[in-house]
DNA sequence: AGGCAGGCTTTTA
DNA sequence: TAAAAGCCTGCC
């Protein structure tokens, strides 16, 4: 099917933003995109047109609330004075096109679990590996095989053992600790709908393995939680530099954590082997 | 109590 | 050798 988009839609710029570690960019510019025990190619056409490989019910049913569709990022970046604001107006142009993705909760959490102390190209590999190794074998519209994303069931299955052929090092028995908590209960991403951006923190931050940091972007990209503004050793640079007297979280509440994604956009440096 | 140093795996510049 | 979208433990 084919869809026009007018908002801020860049592919190439989500794909860099550091907060999915599945997408791939094929040699044609088209993206190919796991979620969940789903994937998508999605390729430009230019001027805002779209080709994608799915009906229009699949659409309308995942892939429209994945992208995040419904919202409006430019009136986003608008609330932006550039007058006030240089650093992070400058920062907004530079990530325009970023959307923040409603992608899985558990795949999210687990993905960040899995990326503290790594690089993105040592992230995205042990993610696949995983989903190799435990992740239900599909194939797209194409006839290529993909692995969707392991339940935290599948991942006990595997076990410490074949968590360590995954390469995490010591966070493996993070991965495990919190598919424990999932298929026991002490973890459940439904009741945390009726809590606050903090309370959800909290929640999480109870997991083995996962601090403030990881929660944080667990809440962001898998929660949706905009206003949480997730802080990593990028992001402590740049707060240091750009805003030596303090960020101002309350001028750009409920999006903080849209504008946290911009600023990290821009001040991260990518790895030279970085292939996108 | 809350802050801090050191350790933890693996990979790569 | 150091650093990479950190966190845990032990010590003070």
């Amino acid at each position: 099917m084919e869809i026009h988009i007018d908002d801020d839609f860049d592919l190439d710029r989500i794909h860099r933003s550091g907060q999915c570690f599945r997408w791939q960019r094929l040699p044609d510019g088209t993206f190919r995109i796991p979620a969940g025990d789903r994937c998508l190619y999605i390729g430009s056409r230019g001027d805002g047109d779209y080709i994608l490989d799915c009906s229009e019910a699949e659409f309308d049913a995942f892939w429209k609330a994945y992208f995040d569709l419904d919202e409006d990022y430019a009136a986003i970046r608008a609330r932006i004075d550039p007058d006030t604001d240089p650093f992070l107006a400058q920062a907004a142009e530079s990530g325009r096109g970023i959307r923040i993705l409603r992608q899985d909760p558990w795949e999210t959490l687990v993905s960040f679990i899995i990326s503290q102390n790594r690089n993105i190209p040592a992230i995205r590999r042990s993610v696949e590996l995983l989903c190799a190794a435990a992740g239900q074998e599909r194939r797209d519209s194409r006839g290529e095989t993909y692995h969707a994303f392991p339940s935290p069931e599948k991942i006990l299955r595997l076990g410490g053992r074949g968590l360590a052929e995954c390469r995490l090092g010591y966070r493996d028995s993070y991965v495990l600790a919190a598919a424990q908590a999932a298929v026991g209960g002490a973890l459940s991403f439904g009741k945390m709908a009726a809590l606050d951006d903090e309370a959800v923190i909290g929640e999480l931050t109870k997991l083995y393995g996962v601090g403030v940091k990881v929660a944080s972007c667990a809440a962001l990209f898998g929660l949706h939680r905009v206003n949480v503004f997730p802080v990593d050793t990028w992001m402590k640079k740049a707060l240091k530099n750009e805003y030596p007297n303090g960020y101002p979280f309350e001028k750009y509440r409920p999006y903080n954590g849209v504008f946290q994604q911009y600023i990290f956009f821009r001040y991260r440096r990518p790895d030279r082997r970085e292939v996108f």
